[in-house]
DNA sequence: CATAATTACTACGACAGATGAAGTAGTTTA
DNA sequence: TAAACTACTTCATCTGTCGTAGTAATTATG
């Protein structure tokens, strides 16, 4: 299991990332990470759902309705533009991150 | 520049790392720090402070004073024999954690 | 020789993101 | 009929980071 400090940084990389393939919803996104990172990594609701306000007041993410009219209904986010342009930002911050974060790791 | 959020779980291990081959202080850590990772990761004093206090609080380091004359008094640390096992662990964690995200990332 | 820079911290308050607990509300399964 | 699942929302709390500022001693600079 992974502690939450460690994926704190990158907790909305992983949600713009189920989000480059099309639009989804919370307790999908929800259910495909932990399905993705079988079980390792399971994001709590509150995380997701503040990630979300967080993200669209950014302007990286959008939401919208569908008209459906069966259960709850559902918000649906997409990503922006700029999201995608955030994404990539990080996912070289990443890169750097592991370079640096891999000198303090020794091999026993 | 690694921005503080991405580290933060990991802040810790930095530090111990840097103490796995003797001992050392404040200081000299922070330098050391920022030399190993060629500027690339720099840990703020009130950061690098306020950690030490934790690590002592959970019995990961323990600090002591070297009778030397000169200069301004340093609080030395050492790492604990805990400390070690914790270590260990949060590299353990950190190979999880890099595959984890990794499956996030997307080449472009 | 005065002053700036460096070394080596300490105190304090603010903030952001994660989280636990609890609740709401509709749908499907047992 | 109740439990489980879907799909959120609100709220209050906690932790770690960080900005600002201050203290105090030593060393470098002009």
């Amino acid at each position: 299991m992974i502690s939450s400090d460690v994926i704190r940084g990158y907790n909305d990389t992983l949600i713009l990332y189920m989000l480059l393939d099309g639009e989804s919803y919370g307790y999908e996104i929800s259910k495909n990470i932990r399905q993705l990172t079988q079980e390792k990594y399971i994001m709590k609701e509150t995380t997701l759902y503040s990630a979300f306000t967080r993200l669209e007041k950014n302007g990286y993410i959008e939401s919208f309705f569908q008209d459906e009219s069966l259960g709850k209904r559902r918000t649906y986010y997409r990503i922006t533009r700029l999201g995608l342009a955030y994404y990539k930002e990080k996912c070289e911050e990443w890169k750097v991150t592991q370079e640096v974060v891999n000198q303090f790791i020794r091999e026993w």
